[in-house]
RNA sequence: UGGGGGAUCGUUCAACGGUAGGACAACGGACUCUGACUCCGUGAAUCGUGGUUCGAAUCCACGUCCCUCAGCCA
């Protein structure tokens, strides 16, 4: 029997391996690989396949490889391998000295080729891709056998040699699978296994100009590094008895077996690399590493950490029922995190001013604030406090609504670390009627939080001195779209785009510990919601965050009601 | 009108012939120098119809709905 801990996730791929692992299969040995194809950055949705290879891999005792999954030369480049690398380390996982790629494999893919013509079981198709369709036939009919089908082995491998040679001009020849073209799976009506492309590979260069198939290359790569449990999404589930068919009729001892799961959907958002390539490319986002991207670099730029992700990768569990799942679950998982993890501070993101009218003009005490309350071991920063102060829009009403807790007319509220204080006039714009400035006073014997008489105040806001504060940009950011799920529905997706999904706020006024930021930094602006330090567009002295996610609010859902 | 998959609280995962459970969301309350955090509590589901069985989400039959496959993409 094995040994599993109760806290190691459990899911249908999972029972697979332990029964296999029961029965002996594969000596008891599991290895899995990450395929991914360099032509575009992982996605939140590649990141549930990363910790599903590499977990498994490091429960059962097994390794995981990383693996390029190169076969096509258009679009993939080493700009893609760098970042897929990057985002897989960051992730947290480590596919050690096992770096592949299929294009290694280039020369024995060529071989077991080769044998499969030998064996009269591939074969050189002079079609051109149109004819090709059409013999296919269709979901409801059978296709029809080209009239290539049956060459001679000898013209075959001659033809074959031809291709490799560059002798052909691209879309005139490929080689197929000599299989069933009356075949309900479509996959299995001669498929191809190479098709000639006069392209330079980022990495082989100009040594090939015909590469092979998804389905030819990659069960055979599978094999190749000894690969156990091959697993992917829903789409290849089509695909799986061509898998088995390759492997099969090149003699594979021990054939690995694919498992299909399936992929991730996220509410609010898009998955599929052709329509993020289009976000970037049209120009609705920045680049592949723009924080409203549900890329891993777009999510680490935002403040994701890759503990939320993993969290948040285990919690959605693993089965083959097409599912979204709710942002909010990610966004949960990061506040969590993040409750743990960032420091406390104060910022004021719209500012409104309060003037202290009996507080000394050229007084300024500092106080001591900790950088989290429950965290004592995270230290403190000495805070500004002067007569002139600057609180959120929000925290003031002039006509406080039910239930309002925070500074009103004649009503008292705390400072944060600091004194209490109670509004005594409100100064409002002549010709607008916004209210521009507050006037207040402080109770001197409430310096310590609490007042001698024992008297309670309502709510505790945030703030910042005036002279004291840092001016800098925060960019809140909110869903891409503005429905749940963009690809439902007649309208195209782009047409669900959220107008709002980026708010820049270019004077916010920040506590001074926030001048020297250092980028990637995570905060609490308290009250608000976690902020990160921009990575690239931050500089000391006037920095830029971007929020990752606000706090809770329950005030703002109970104000949404009314 | 072919083949391959799938259907369980609003969402998601579990229950593997024996009390339908967890998480997120929702709602109510407690606590609070963050209307945060934390804590407590409440409501909420087996696609339909038959059948087998002492007993069915689970097995069988027939339906229904959803996803997927006709790239020289992966």
């Amino acid at each position: 029997m094995e040994q599993t801990d109760r806290s190691a996730p459990s899911d249908f791929i999972r029972d697979i391996i332990d029964e296999d692992l029961r029965i002996h299969r594969y000596q008891r040995r599991i290895a899995t690989r990450f395929p991914p194809e360099p032509n575009g950055y992982l996605h939140i949705g590649h990141a549930k396949s990363v910790c599903l290879n590499f977990g498994i891999a490091a429960q059962y005792g097994g390794i995981c490889n990383l693996r390029f999954d190169d076969t096509d030369p258009s679009g993939e480049n080493m700009e893609y391998v760098d970042s897929i690398m990057r985002d897989v380390k960051w992730l947290g996982f480590d596919w050690e000295d096992r770096l592949y790629y299929a294009s290694d494999y280039y020369d024995r893919l060529y071989e077991y080729a080769l044998a499969l013509i030998k064996m009269g079981k591939a074969y050189v198709c002079d079609l051109n891709a149109d004819e090709i369709r059409e013999y296919r036939g269709t979901l409801t009919t059978p296709g029809k056998d080209s009239p290539y089908r049956n060459r001679s082995v000898e013209e075959n491998l001659k033809l074959f040699e031809r291709m490799r040679a560059g002798e052909f001009a691209e879309e005139t020849h490929v080689l197929r699978a000599k299989i069933d073209m009356a075949s309900p799976n479509m996959t299995l009506r001669d498929p191809i296994m190479y098709r000639i492309k006069k392209e330079t590979h980022y990495r082989t260069g100009d040594k090939w100009c015909i590469y092979p198939m998804y389905d030819f290359a990659h069960c055979l790569s599978d094999s190749i590094e000894g690969i156990t449990h091959s697993i992917c999404t829903l789409e290849f589930e089509n695909n799986r008895p061509l898998y088995d068919w390759f492997l099969n009729e090149s003699k594979i001892e021990n054939p690995p077996r694919q498992i299909e799961f399936a992929r991730l959907n996220l509410t609010f958002t898009v998955l599929s690399k052709r329509k993020l390539i289009d976000l970037v490319e049209k120009g609705i986002v920045s680049g592949w590493d723009d924080p409203q991207m549900p890329t891993l670099a777009g999510m680490r730029r935002r403040g994701f950490t890759p503990e939320a992700i993993r969290r948040f990768c285990e919690r959605i569990g693993v089965a083959k029922n097409d599912s979204i799942i709710d942002v909010d679950l990610l966004e949960n998982l990061v506040r969590e995190d993040l409750n743990e993890k960032a420091p406390r501070v104060m910022a004021v993101l719209h500012p409104l001013r309060v003037v202290i009218d009996n507080y000394p003009e050229d007084l300024v005490e500092e106080f001591d604030c900790p950088y989290h309350p429950q965290k004592p071991e995270m230290g403190s920063r000495k805070v500004p406090f002067s007569k002139v102060l600057y609180i959120e829009q929000d925290d003031f009403a002039v006509n406080p609504p039910k239930k309002f807790l925070r500074l009103a007319p004649d009503r008292e509220v705390r400072l944060r670390y600091g004194y209490f204080i109670r509004c005594t006039d409100v100064v409002k714009d002549a010709n607008t009627g916004q209210v521009i400035e507050v006037h207040c006073t402080y109770d001197p014997e409430t310096r310590s939080g609490f007042a001698p008489d024992g008297r309670k105040v309502g709510a505790t806001i945030h703030w910042v001195s005036a002279a004291h504060a840092v001016v800098a940009e925060a960019r809140l950011y909110d869903r891409l779209f503005r429905v749940a799920n963009p690809l439902e529905g007649d309208l195209d997706y782009l047409d669900h785009l959220n107008p709002q999904s980026l708010e820049v706020i270019h004077l916010a006024q920040v506590e001074p510990s926030l001048a020297v930021a250092v980028p990637g930094r995570l905060f609490q602006f308290e009250r608000i919601g976690y902020f990160c330090v921009d990575a690239f567009d931050s500089k000391a002295g006037s920095p830029v965050f971007n929020r990752t996610v606000t706090l809770r609010d329950s005030w703002a859902k109970l104000a949404d009601k009314k």
